[in-house]
DNA sequence: CGATGGCTTGACATTCATCAATGTATGTGG
DNA sequence: CCACATACATTGATGAATGTCAAGCCATCG
């Protein structure tokens, strides 16, 4: 079902001495607090990478080669265990840094939910570039961090939480991740790129204990649920409450 | 029930200027592969603490001051739901970092579970520090890393694994752990300085749970339970079957 | 030696998973 | 453009895993 990456998207990237002008990443800048010299040296060995909906970009285990920014879409980061079993253990957005590790294997498989754009930095030159240029370097490491912060999180979430707590704070987790990236709306509109499958798969539950529990929230009129790829949250603060049990 | 630390066990060292020669950490050497000169400037910064059992080391919020490495004893880190719902993120034991956070903000509570040694290391000094030790902050980069993997593996376990293979993964975990330290008995006992509230808190169960599952593996034959704080894995295969459901 | 906290075991309750049927959106080929 | 196929979502009935409540036991520590 799901084809390999590299086969695919990714292959038309390879032979990049062809095309006179390489593609570059401006998109880069808006994600960085970086000065131009280090932006202009990140954007030197960055690529674009468009990739289409539901395409594998690295499984847990394999070779890190390469660090992703995410400049558009939506990413799944996953964990299988052996009898299919699976954990969704983030979901990426725009402006989120992908892939980003130090022993040099993926740590959990990715694959894209909808059509996404990449920048794709190969990690070699990106470990030589780390070396003098503290700010990137702290830049990522400040990623890292908050990407440590989110998983303690998920495991209060996970060992802790009803399933009505989990789908609230699932909820009010996008709807804050979108409002910091784009724009509020009132009242807030947050899409949901992913299927309930997934959802379950992310907050440890099934799928139809996911459906019945939405349709629990907008009983309580929390929420409202405009389309299956939407949820408006009409009532933050009943929410923030369901959130932890308050 | 717990003392903060501060005015108990950390108050001895506050004024370091009395004791002629200030005690210094010589274990730091065996936890972290530095040149002597590096060395040589982490250990002028670091003092030895040492703490009693069940003594909160840091409350997560709070600025992170320091900076500790763990060179004997255990430690229990978690977060609290506003109800009281605790969720252990992990135990720490010889030659664990703790407390290491890049936002000046500790992301998690700490406490001891045995009289413990700390070595103490002031965030300030540290930061100054990394800035012209890439060894040492290679290090420290990865200690994160491995945090953030065995948090990947942790979200896995408290939202797709079920009681039986919560414990038999925790106890080959602590296993693992144990023969990497320090020696390799035959067949392997393995120290459970924690209670069974702890371990439940830690795979997202109860006590009673923990205990009943624990009899159950006794029975299987994979493991022996000669003490109430201490396990004999006798069948490490097995175990790791049923660790995955395998 | 008694008291306290921790552990175990049992009976029962509850949440959520499972199984099953139906409904709905989406995309594809005729 | 429609009809169909497919994947996804919802809803209901049932069951299993685990939580809750309760009692008694055991170990440790003053």
């Amino acid at each position: 079902m799901h084809q390999d990456l590299a086969s695919t998207a990714l292959a038309p990237c390879l032979p990049r001495k062809q095309q006179a002008p390489a593609a570059t990443c401006p998109e880069l800048a808006n994600y960085l607090p970086l000065g131009d010299n280090e932006l202009t040296r990140l954007m030197a060995i960055a690529r674009p990478v468009p990739v289409a909906a539901h395409r594998r970009l690295f499984l847990d285990g394999e070779p890190a080669d390469d660090t992703f920014l995410l400049s558009s879409g939506a990413v799944r980061t996953f964990r299988l265990l052996p009898d299919g079993r699976r954990l969704i253990t983030a979901f990426m957005f725009e402006g989120d840094f992908l892939g980003f590790t130090v022993d040099g294997r993926y740590e959990f498989a990715a694959e894209t939910i909808t059509p996404a754009r990449l920048c794709r930095i190969p990690r070699r030159r990106l470990d030589a570039l780390l070396d003098d240029c503290p700010r990137l370097r702290n830049a990522l490491l400040h990623f890292a961090t908050e990407e440590l912060r989110l998983a303690q999180d998920h495991m209060v979430l996970l060992g802790r939480k009803s399933a009505t707590e989990k789908l609230a704070s699932f909820l009010l987790h996008l709807a804050r991740r979108h409002a910091r990236d784009g724009r509020t709306t009132e009242p807030m509109q947050v899409p949901l790129p992913m299927t309930r499958g997934d959802v379950a798969d992310h907050l440890g539950l099934t799928t139809e204990t996911v459906s019945r529990t939405l349709t629990q929230l907008r009983a309580t009129g929390a929420i409202d649920i405009p389309s299956l790829r939407s949820v408006t949250v009409l009532h933050p603060g009943a929410l923030a409450a369901l959130a932890d049990g308050g």
